[in-house]
DNA sequence: TTCAGATGGTACAAAGGTGCCTCATACGAT
DNA sequence: ATCGTATGAGGCACCTTTGTACCATCTGAA
């Protein structure tokens, strides 16, 4: 059966290739090619014939992860509700792909447009931390890059911990959102 | 000139190969013996008659990185101080062990008394969380494995941002703990 | 000076990964 | 049924890494 996504390429095996990477990757960065072939269910050669080298392949998958990423917090994102809600949603929205997006972290990624593309993701959170900090949602002396920083990581622990079993996936978004607004909003008593 | 430390083994070369071992693998697990020894300055005979091979090494730095955490944590810690004062106090001696700890988080080691003494840190962390939850600086109702786990990321992350040159180091671990407690502490209105 | 130990450089073989190739086959469209 | 395409299996040459061995050199101690 055709996927209804992905009119133009190939039909299953890229798509299981892809799948394979990103998820064999983001345990083993030092994953090897024959490694990925196997866990997509197919032939080595196959793997070549889709993606000419391992750059290559890395590229899709960080284009892929990032392209996902931004639909799925353009789709939680509504510029008319207040920032913290925003980070709610976003947190919610974003939080499952923590195991397609993980392995970006470590990968070194040498394609310009991808690189640059990451960096715009972290200025646009970076945006709504402003937002935040106007709402006095977050505390206006804490570092932007600090907040920032705490939202990449806290998107990555919530994933983690749900992963592992540790933590209810559907606690995960509201610990997540708790765990920074609550710990950098005003202070109460200076 | 021979080290006060280190009485039994080697003197200066050993200690230059750990180092640029540890240093290395922190920024890219993958990088080759022949890269260590580049780094540590010695010819890569050398350092095979040092660590017979990279399982040997890895497991060496790896006991070296705990023995340290365990003694900068122990110096820190001061059982008749609040657990919130010795949380600040940890996260004062942990942040600048970051890049000598961080590559742990991924490398896969094999020793098992390592292993077990890794799990063992990451208890007694369990065990200053339930303190600090008996002080009520922590919510009884927060997982204790999310507060571990974010109490893991805070050092990594405060060090890497430390690092990056977008906190100063003096803030580090003030941020931390103001992140984790009050992002945890108890709700004021519920 | 002499000697033992440590080191650097180099060479070597084994092992594994990579990229490319060919061939037989299975599947779908015509 | 036939043809074209994608695939799986396997082979092959090339490269890097790894682990080992050998030898000349240097340094510190006797």
């Amino acid at each position: 059966m055709r996927s209804a996504l992905n009119p133009s390429p190939r039909p299953t095996a890229r798509d299981a290739i892809i799948d394979a990477a990103i998820r064999l990757w983001s345990r083993n960065p030092g994953a090897t090619f024959s490694e990925v072939a196997l866990h997509a269910g197919v032939g080595r050669a196959t793997l070549h014939r889709h993606f000419r080298n391992r750059d290559d392949l890395l590229t899709v998958l960080a284009e892929i992860c990032i392209e996902e990423t931004n639909e799925a917090v353009a789709a939680a994102i509504d510029r008319s509700a207040s920032a913290t809600r925003q980070l709610q949603r976003m947190f919610e929205a974003v939080i499952p792909l923590g195991d397609r997006y993980s392995f970006l972290y470590r990968a070194e990624i040498g394609d310009e447009h991808t690189t640059d593309e990451y960096r715009r993701q972290l200025d646009r959170v970076g945006t709504l931390v402003g937002e935040l900090k106007a709402e006095g949602a977050v505390a206006a002396d804490v570092p932007t890059a600090w907040v920032v920083a705490q939202i990449d990581q806290l998107i990555w622990t919530a994933w983690n911990e749900v992963a592992s079993g540790r933590i209810a996936a559907a606690d995960a978004a509201n610990l997540a959102a708790r765990t920074l607004l609550q710990g950098l909003g005003k202070e109460e008593q200076p």
